[in-house]
DNA sequence: CTTTACGTTTACGTAAACGTAAAGTAGTCT
DNA sequence: AGACTACTTTACGTTTACGTAAACGTAAAG
C-alpha cells in the first residue's frame, strides 16, 4: 500500500506536481508507470527527501544528482569501490566546510544580538536616569 | 591604506566584478567613489564576505540582503531592538535547521561510506577464497 | 603618443529551476 | 450522460544571478 500519486507525494513533501516531475526529467526519479499515471514507492518518496535536503542546503540539482548517484553504486569492482570513496570523502568534506560557515555565521549572530540586548538594557538604564550619555562605539560605519 | 580595487576585492574574494557590481545594484555593497571608480574598505570587504558565505549555505540574494539588514540595524528604539531580536532568532533557527540538514546528510554518508568499505573488504577476502557467495540484502531499490 | 592596465556604463544573453496555461485522457460519482 | 477529479504531455514564460560584449574614460609605462 505505500505508493503515491504525485498528487499525494507533492502535498506531503512539500513542493509542486511540476517540481516532481521536473525531477524525473532530470533524471533524480524514475517512478513506476501505471498505465500513464506516475506512481511513486517509498524510494522514490526517500529519494525527493533527499533532493529536498540538498537543495535546503544550497547544492545545484546538478550537485545533488551526483550525490544521489553515491547511494546507488554499491556495485563494482574494487577500483570503483575506492572510487567511490573518495568522492564519498569529498563530499563529506564539502558537507564539513558548510557546517563551519554556519557556526561562523551563529557566532556573528550572537554577536548582534548580544550587541543588541546590551542596547536595549542601555535605554532601560536610560529610562531610569534620563539624561544618561552613552558613549558606544561602532565597529564601523 | 586599506582599501581595493574592484579588481583586488575580486581577485582575493574569488568572484568576478560583474559579480560585485551587480551586488551593488543589488543594494548590498556601497563603495566609496573615487572619482567614477569604486573603492572598497575594509568594511565593504567583510560584507562581500558575509554575501558570499551566505551564498555557499545556499541563501538568495533577497535573505542576504535581510540577514545583512540585521548587522546595521542596531539603532532603534526598544521596539525595534526588540524586533532585530526576533528576526535574529528566526535567523538562528534556520541555520540550527540547516544543521541539522548537514548532520544527517553525514550520517547517511558515513552509512555508505561503511556499506562501501564493507563490500571492498569482502572482494578481498573473496580474492582469497574465490567462490565465497556474500548474501548482503540492500536497503531498497 | 600609442599601448597597456584597469575601470566605467549600458545592454543584451543565458543557465537553472521551475511556473503557468492549454488541451487531452481516464476513472468515478450522481 | 454529464460533471468532477486527478493526472498527462507540450510548450512558452519567469525569476535569479550573473556572463559577455561593446564602447568609452584615465592614468601610468614604454
Amino acid at each position: 500500500m505505500n505508493h503515491y500519486g504525485i498528487g499525494e507525494l507533492a502535498r506531503e513533501s512539500g513542493v509542486t506536481p511540476r517540481a516532481i516531475r521536473f525531477y524525473e526529467d532530470y533524471g533524480l526519479l524514475r517512478p513506476l508507470r501505471e498505465g500513464q499515471r506516475r506512481i511513486y514507492r517509498e524510494r522514490d518518496r526517500t529519494r525527493l527527501k533527499l533532493i529536498l535536503r540538498g537543495k535546503r542546503l544550497g547544492f545545484s540539482l546538478a550537485e545533488i544528482a551526483e550525490i544521489l548517484a553515491l547511494y546507488d553504486e554499491p556495485r563494482g569492482e574494487a577500483k570503483q569501490l575506492e572510487f567511490l570513496l573518495e568522492k564519498i570523502a569529498a563530499r563529506r568534506a564539502e558537507l564539513l566546510a558548510k557546517r563551519r560557515d554556519i557556526e561562523a555565521s551563529l557566532r556573528d549572530l550572537d554577536g548582534v544580538a548580544r550587541d543588541c540586548r546590551r542596547r536595549l538594557q542601555a535605554l532601560k538604564d536610560g529610562a531610569r536616569a534620563p539624561a544618561r550619555r552613552r558613549s558606544r562605539r561602532r565597529a564601523s560605519r
